[in-house]
DNA sequence: TAATTATCTGTAAGTTCTTACGTAATAAAT
DNA sequence: ATTTATTACGTAAGAACTTACAGATAATTA
């Protein structure tokens, strides 16, 4: 029982679960009590259709009491097999099933509203005793998961969180291997690895950090994840490329840390301009790029033969 | 939806298990969210695990966490199919079943934590929003049940109502018949019907009315289900006797309404004494009889082969 | 008007517990 | 030292729903 008190609030759905079932139990002595000759999970159904004699379609009474219509329908099955409802089809839409009380279900209304009526108000007083009122809580919680599903609140706290755990370094001689797995990685996916590709990725150092470009990485959890590289074309004017995101930590705003941490970079070694080149069917890829602030332009011809984008970024 | 608001708080339980959905729901998305390889329903089982590093038994889990036995060993089952505990025999008792996590479990563990604090955060944030304190009021309405059952309290309820359906009147000619019948049901019961019963329950009014005493019906919901007859034996001096009420409604208390009618019939006709006789084999009945005030004494011997106590109540 | 799409149901099977029951092992009682 | 009672456990089956699927009908579209 201490349980949850350690586990705090998380275990909030197994004790609402727990407490529903000392309701159900309740519930059943109640009925045997009454001499009532309903099964206790018959009552909403029971309740709904007391109160319209006209009679409900199986969907209906679903919507009604909040179950599925399948369950309404086992129910319904069952209560007409003890003779307290009757069915048939409407004639207006053969496929609805309209259901009513029957004389029968009719005749233990009366019983079912005194017990009913004795129900909720022991139900009531003693929600009455407490200081917090579990009805009204319900209520607003309902409401307010309504508004914001637990698993979006959760959402947040775990972007949060998974960015404490992603850093941005700059290359390092060990970086080598994964520099290059993590791009052919991801070009190998859409394109052909081409030769201009495979010179960059065997010598970084040469190729891009030694001509004054600068290249860093992205580890999360400690293991190198990311890439991004800022490549010098002439003073002032930098090419973002070789970006590249391990698809196992897709969707935790990596890319995006990795693109802002290259702008950055490019500000403090005074760059004006930054561009990319990249392709249209890489569509995660040119949002990201558009959120960075890049902006479409028509550019000179690439040396990659995937590419048939150009965008660019002022840096004021 | 509005379903709940009509038929008001005699729904909460079905309130509480819709909600239990919601979250189980939700709990489901989050976990997948966290890439943590664990189905929600074992959480708990991992969670006690967790800070128990030297095991625990299948019984000691299941009182944790408030489950059934057997729904621990099936939750160890598939997490022990899963990798992430072990099982031994203990050597102490061969009974018991020894789990404890596995390297697999212990690796997992950590990201379980942020997982759970996140959860904790975002619930308790969202609670807080509330008005009404879900938490505390689920902890305050299980105390109040642990306390008094929902049962108990309805049962009270019951009883007045039931008592509002019961009148105790005086006998007409039209009970005859139902008279004799409830006398011959109970006696037939334990004893054989005696000379010196029919007597009495073929001629009522000429055996005990006319001699100056009194008989009264009771009656449930219109129809007769217990009488009690008041027999002059000398002037003061009356005998309870011929008390009897139908199987079918017992339990209501409707034996001593008809009791407490019969005593305050005798006070009104001046009685200083009245007495009773029965066996002890009819405990219900002496324990009724002693409620109403009446003790046990050495009498005279009685007429009737079946009593074996004689029992007194002054009047003053 | 024919063809497609959507709606209303009922059945089947799955989910996450529970209770019931049988078996092995231990403790208590004769 | 046996018998009997108790305890721990696992399996099976049940409860009260759900989702998935499939068969009719109705509504919509071409």
């Amino acid at each position: 029982m201490d349980f949850f008190e350690q586990v705090g609030t998380m275990a909030i759905g197994s004790r609402l679960r727990r407490m529903s079932g000392i309701f159900t139990d309740e519930a059943r002595l109640v009925f045997s009590l009454y001499g009532v000759d309903l099964d206790p999970k018959w009552f909403p159904v029971f309740y709904v259709l007391a109160r319209r004699p006209e009679g409900l379609s199986t969907t209906e009474i679903a919507q009604e009491i909040g179950h599925s219509h399948a369950s309404v329908s086992q129910i319904v099955k069952a209560m007409s097999a003890g003779g307290l409802v009757s069915t048939s089809r409407t004639a207006e839409d053969a496929r609805v099933n309209l259901i009513r009380l029957s004389d029968r279900g009719r005749a233990i209304a009366p019983r079912l509203t005194e017990q009913c009526s004795d129900v909720g108000e022991a139900i009531d007083e003693m929600l009455a005793e407490a200081h917090s009122d579990l009805w009204h809580a319900l209520a607003e919680v309902e409401h307010l998961l309504q508004e914001k599903p637990l698993y979006q609140r959760v959402k947040e706290r775990y972007r949060r969180r998974e960015l404490q755990h992603t850093e941005i370094i700059d290359y390092r001689p060990e970086d080598r291997e994964a520099f290059k797995a993590l791009n052919v990685e991801w070009i190998e996916r859409y394109f052909d690895v081409e030769q201009t590709d495979l010179q960059q990725l065997d010598h970084p150092v040469e190729e891009i950090i030694k001509p004054g470009g600068h290249i860093l990485m992205a580890t999360y959890r400690g293991e190198v994840v990311g890439t991004c590289a800022l490549i010098k074309e002439s003073e002032g004017r930098y090419e973002l490329a070789k970006m590249a995101v391990t698809d196992r930590v897709q969707g935790k705003g990596i890319g995006l840390r990795l693109g802002e941490a290259v702008i950055e970079k490019a500000r403090e070694i005074g760059a004006a301009k930054v561009f990319l080149e990249s392709n249209t069917v890489l569509e995660p890829a040119i949002a990201l790029y558009r959120k960075l602030g890049f902006k479409r332009v028509c550019g000179p011809p690439s040396p990659y033969e995937r590419c048939n984008i150009h965008m660019e970024l002022e840096l004021t």
